[in-house]
RNA sequence: GCCCGAGUGGCGGAAUUGGUAGACGCAAGGGACUUAAAAUCCCUCGGAGGCAACUCUGUGCCGGUUCGAGUCCGGCCUCGGGCACCA
């Protein structure tokens, strides 16, 4: 008997389906978008780590096929942005030689796991063709004043040389390398991502996404209730309007507009000094350090209900950036209030009780549980949420502010100082100011230059080339100048999902008619890495699109799978030379669809795991039993025991691909192949079937099994079998008893007999056990268990 | 610190969602075939006890609910992830 030969089966397969595709005949059927993110090609090389994303997404999408759809699975590649550059200087090569080459080494790998991809519907972010689109929403967004230009402090990492979202430094520090980022003062491009927060949080409840996805979102979204209270001309956002009797002083962010101004003469020197460290320093270290430190201005303002002095402060804990910049303190109940309090002595006044007690004996720490409030004048008594109620309508009222709501989320820093990427098509005019490249000169191609590598100045390396940067403007025809910035690495996959179904159109970003049958997206998969960056900005994308008329939905991808990561050694792999384990060392050993059942089989799809080398045996094995068992049947005529067995294979393997448990499908085929293999004999069909099955997982053996049965068409034309709930069922069943809920033995019965039936058989099968108790109950679920309560 | 997840054999993991814990594999040990190896096949494989059909015990720890708990509830412990001065 001859073992398996994957390698010419699967060579031969592979040249059929380049010949053929699978997917015959199409038109008509209703559509199915299965889309996996695409890479990006920042190294030479994926890993078994990036096959388990496109290997779920195969398997989907064939699965469909056979399910009758019409899919599209379409692939392509996200090659602008920081990450590409950083490699293409590693490598001293041009970033467009090396992300070519980088695609070209990717793609001969992606052939290699036989994915269902229709290579016409590639897309190349980096392609002109393609980055005219990205540019026109970005002009359509100009338009409509939702891309504008501010200077203002941002997030810089030096060893980027490169602005960061602040998306892209979460917790201060580079999302790339690691390197903390410091604050530098530039002029960018914003992309107002804010006016789109409401409905980017509402909407997420549309979505059927992995709770934690959503999550992280609402979360980055960060909206909070509260009032905003003017203190003398000094707005403050709180959550808190509760505990205003309780506060004692402000303190304003260095940053905040009216600090210069409102800082007395004998203060100043002080203030300023302390203003100009606190700018100096990285945000990593002014989270980091656990001290307060503050000064202050020398000026006071009125608590508007306690009509109390309250000195005013400046200190480096306030962010400038979020609410009003600045915020009333209530060191009672809040923490970091209270330490700065004790630490400059200012006043500590209790306003909130627990509930059925006076007042805390002394404050050690600041009480920031629920209660009722005390020293709040005609506000004493009322629970935390009435009062946060009552005192908002009445700051309303006596026009000190207004009950609002505040949201993390700032707007999308959307320039880098790079080269690597798609050009911002504006012109600066001295007599225009900022404008528009006209859609009829879009693209705006990137120009091809010698040198590329980052400056430190924050300016980007096209600013050197006088006779790009210098042009007409486009409205007086004064002599202006190109904006030298690009766009950030995720601007062309916020909307690349919209041009697959229609690749080539140049007069569109897509066909709206492509749009309509194709969008939105059926099944979305991709790791968790892009929850909160990529994920975000295609939704903002989208709804924008929407406004604009461009599309019909609000989101993009109403289901999404998040595939969990592999790890190798205890490491996460990492592209190119680093740590992993490249399907080229596996493939020649095991071939394609031995490392297809493995990546699916080594652990749920959507959990990590760690990569066992030795693992994939098993799946080899079972691909070598499958093919014996083929090889060597013995054909007869369908039993009543091969139907049966057949009915539990669909059964079994169709609901649990139906749940995405893909590593239980697997040990599924296993235990079916298992009991395939002791049986005297087989009939055609079920191993027909038991190859239509599979074919989404192994095709390649899938389809060598479906010719060797005597078919000349694909196994993919077959439709996906059902299974006959009748046939499932047994003769006999067998029952577990139970004295006391512990095993006792087990029962078997013809499926039809009725209760008392079966409590007396089994009650004479325990007897020895039953005569010497008394029993005081019975307890009887049908089909599982018989169980004696005794005494 | 706050918010999510997750803890099951030597390992990866199953368990119809409250009903036989350990499916399916990996690794290991023993055996068959073979001159030998590879491949394949058979047996053992949570712990303790017994010649044995079996018995007790066992899903991170302590308690609870239930005829019955890996699964539900309360309290801890450990690991992983997210957020982190957001007022």
């Amino acid at each position: 008997m001859s073992r398996y030969d994957f390698k010419n089966t699967e060579k031969k397969w592979r040249a059929r389906w380049a010949a053929r595709p699978i997917q015959q005949n199409a038109e008509g059927k209703p559509k199915y978008y299965c889309l996996t993110m695409f890479p990006y090609p920042s190294g030479t090389a994926l890993h078994v780590g990036h096959w388990r994303c496109y290997v779920i997404g195969d398997i989907l999408a064939r699965h469909k096929i056979l399910q009758g759809y019409h899919v599209l699975h379409p692939m392509g590649w996200d090659a602008f942005g920081l990450a590409a550059e950083n490699n293409a200087i590693k490598q001293k090569k041009h970033p467009s030689k090396s992300v070519t080459e980088n695609i070209a080494s990717m793609k001969r790998q992606l052939m290699e796991m036989s994915t269902v991809y229709d290579w016409k519907d590639e897309i190349n972010t980096t392609d002109p063709a393609y980055y005219k689109w990205t540019q026109w929403i970005f002009a359509r967004m100009f338009e409509r004043g939702l891309a504008y230009e501010k200077e203002m402090p941002l997030n810089w990492c030096q060893s980027c040389k490169v602005v960061l979202a602040n998306e892209e430094a979460e917790g201060g520090v580079c999302e790339r390398c690691k390197h903390p980022a410091t604050k530098k003062n530039l002029r960018q491009w914003m992309l107002k991502i804010t006016a789109y927060g409401e409905r980017l949080l509402s909407d997420l409840e549309k979505l059927s996404w992995p709770p934690r996805v959503k999550k992280m979102q609402a979360d980055w979204i960060g909206k909070s209730y509260g009032a905003e209270i003017d203190f003398d001309g000094i707005k403050a956002f709180t959550t808190r309007p509760d505990t205003l009797c309780g506060a004692t002083f402000m303190v304003l962010a260095p940053e905040h507009p009216l600090v210069e101004a409102l800082t007395a003469p004998e203060c100043k020197e002080a203030v300023d000094a302390y203003v100009q460290r606190a700018s100096a320093r990285s945000s990593v270290d002014r989270m980091q350090d656990k001290e307060k430190t503050g000064v202050f201005t020398g000026k006071y303002v009125i608590n508007p209900l306690t009509k109390e002095k309250m000195p005013v402060w400046v200190a480096d804990y306030v962010l400038a950036d979020y609410g009003t910049g600045a915020i009333m303190c209530v060191p009672g109940h809040d923490e970091r209030d209270f330490v700065f309090a004790k630490k400059f002595d200012l006043p500590i006044v209790q306003v909130i009780t627990p509930e059925g007690r006076d007042a805390l004996p002394l404050l050690a720490e600041a009480y920031t549980g629920d209660g009722v409030l005390v020293n709040s004048g005609a506000f004493d008594g009322m629970t935390v949420a009435k009062a946060k109620k009552a005192i908002s309508d009445f700051i309303e009222k006596e026009g000190l502010g207004k009950a609002t709501v505040n949201y993390k989320l700032r707007d999308w820093v959307f320039s880098r100082q790079r080269y690597w990427g798609e050009p911002i098509p504006i012109i600066h005019c001295e007599a225009c100011g900022p404008v528009l490249v006209p859609d009829s000169q879009l693209p705006v191609l990137l120009p091809d230059i010698a040198s590329y590598e980052p400056t430190d100045t924050g300016e980007s390396p096209l600013a050197k080339i006088d006779d790009w940067v210098n042009t007409p403007c486009p409205q007086c025809g004064l002599p202006a100048k190109r904006e030298t910035n690009t766009m950030p690495q995720w601007a062309g996959s916020s909307w690349y999902f919209l041009r697959y179904p229609d690749v080539d159109n140049p007069e569109a970003l897509a066909d709206p008619q492509a749009l309509a049958q194709w969008l939105p997206v059926d099944h979305y998969v991709g790791g968790i890495e892009h929850a909160v960056l990529h994920l975000l900005y295609a939704r903002f994308y989208t709804k924008f699109l929407y406004d604009i008329g461009v599309v019909a939905f609000e989101e993009p991808f109403p289901a999404l799978f998040n595939n969990g990561m592999i790890y190798y050694k205890g490491k996460k792999m990492s592209k190119g030379e680093g740590h992993g384990v490249s399907p080229d060392e596996v493939l020649p050993k095991y071939g394609c669809d031995a490392l297809r059942l493995y990546e699916m089989f080594i652990a749920p799809p959507e959990m990590d795991c760690e990569w066992d080398d030795s693992g994939i045996e098993g799946v080899a094995r079972f691909l070598n039993k499958v093919w014996r068992l083929v090889e060597s049947a013995r054909f007869v005529p369908p039993t009543e025991e091969l139907l049966r067995a057949r009915h539990r294979m669909i059964h079994d393997i169709t609901i649990r691909l139906d749940n995405l448990s893909l590593n239980t499908v697997v040990s599924g085929f296993m235990e079916h192949t298992n009991y395939l293999l002791a049986m005297p004999g087989l009939d055609k069909e079920t191993l027909e079937i038991l190859a239509v099955l599979l074919s989404p997982f192994a095709p390649h053996m899938a389809e060598e099994i479906w010719e060797r049965l005597g078919h000349t068409e694909s196994v993919f034309s077959q439709p996906w079998p059902a299974y006959d709930p009748e046939m499932l069922k047994t003769d006999t069943i067998e029952l577990v008893m139970q004295i006391n809920g512990k095993l006792r033995g087990h029962l078997q019965v013809p499926a039809e007999t009725d209760k008392d039936t079966i409590l007396a058989q089994a009650r004479k099968a325990l007897a020895p056990r039953l005569e010497v108790a008394e029993i005081v109950k019975e307890i009887y679920v049908p089909g599982r268990i018989v169980n004696f309560v005794v005494k």
